[in-house]
DNA sequence: TAGCGTTGGTGATACCTTCTAACCATCGGT
DNA sequence: ACCGATGGTTAGAAGGTATCACCAACGCTA
């Protein structure tokens, strides 16, 4: 999943171990959510007795970081991957709902209720505007080159560092974070059930959404 | 907040304990998050050892869903106070945003990631369509009879039952629907903190967001 | 091949949590 | 003045994180 190359077998075997943990991690996280991870469940589950984790990993929340640090790279992965195929946000959209449906929770991992204390490692960062960047490519793509910007458009193209070099114009700005906010709005609440009950089907919100974006 | 009025001193003084017992998990919530909250330390905080808060809550759960439902509650009531003046979409829009910003972890209490197992109260779903409806007025005040009906405004419109008796017609159904989605997109992760490093103003493309649906 | 440091696993332990059980005090109505 | 309902206490079970001291086994090196 993150490093299948280790030199030494005690390497291997170190990082087979570390990859069985976070498996069952997962599958905890799955069923029961983040707050519910028990690192003495899994310990039993695996055979050993408690403290042998801590020889892997250096607690919870390192444990926690490391899934984070795994689901976004998932993310990014199936977002490049989608993007080879041509820069189509329709394809994109489709692509990330797919990916949240997969495993909600590990959606929510990334994109959820976050706690007030925890700061993400830093290259999860690297990773967000490596995803920020194929969203800007299909934005770009379609695009003609200037029409007159709005002021919304004015403002982002002011504070565009989070585009890095990114050659996008104003109006593409806008339509990669509105592509981000709107898709997200209606994939979280459908995700946190917040839909159920209600008996329409959020999949026809959700691609009009995308459509909504991709036309304009 | 919740019930002013009690007949014996007994029961006032009940009711008295049970919010300062919310007082407390409030600004523990606030400050650590809704997993980090602690029956033990707001027994302590309030001079009282432990096991006493069980006269007042069955349970750490019980506790939690008392304050999801005043949350409710709170957003309804500063939903249906703005609609009072007036049904717009923009008041509304802004209205959740200052609800929101005021205690970021109550708005993801609501809206936040769910625990796989837990189901919120039947009530809360009484007050959600409360809210809604609300929001449903606002979308068709200012509108059009009736233009022709877009492929999902049919399939909203054959699934009605969420809007209950509300006359709205099928494109009101969808102007409410991305309304709320497209806010809460924004929201959400200008609350979660996915916007801190780019530059720009959330508040911008959020009055944007609220924009595109008032017009169309 | 013998030695030995590094590494992985163990049980014991401290300290936290939720929650139950048993016991006691106090309030308020009869 | 009595007595049940109510509120509060301590003790304790069960389970969680995390540290410590100890032990075994692996693998490199002399």
């Amino acid at each position: 999943m993150s490093k299948p190359e280790a030199s030494t077998p005690r390497e291997r075997y170190r990082a087979q171990v570390r990859e069985e943990i976070k498996k069952h991690a997962w599958e905890q996280i799955a069923s029961a959510g983040a707050s519910a991870l028990s690192l003495n469940a899994i310990a039993k589950r695996m055979g050993m007795s408690g403290p042998a984790l801590y020889r892997y990993f250096a607690g919870r929340d390192e444990l926690i970081t490391e899934l984070i640090r795994d689901a976004y790279r998932s993310l990014a992965d199936t977002f490049r991957a989608r993007a080879e195929a041509g820069p189509d946000l329709r394809d994109l959209a489709h692509a990330l709902r797919e990916w949240a449906l997969a495993d909600p929770q590990r959606y929510f991992l990334v994109y959820g209720t976050p706690v007030p204390g925890y700061q993400a490692p830093d290259d999860t960062t690297r990773i967000a505007s490596e995803i920020m960047a194929v969203i800007l490519d299909a934005c770009t793509a379609g695009q003609v080159p200037d029409e007159p910007a709005s002021p919304l458009e004015e403002h982002l193209h002011a504070h565009r560092d989070w585009a890095g070099r990114h050659p996008a114009p104003p109006s593409a700005l806008r339509r990669a974070l509105t592509f981000w906010t709107r898709l997200h709005g209606v994939l979280s609440l459908e995700l946190a059930g917040q839909f159920t009950g209600m008996r329409f089907d959020p999949a026809h919100l959700y691609t009009a959404e995308a459509e909504s974006v991709a036309r304009d």
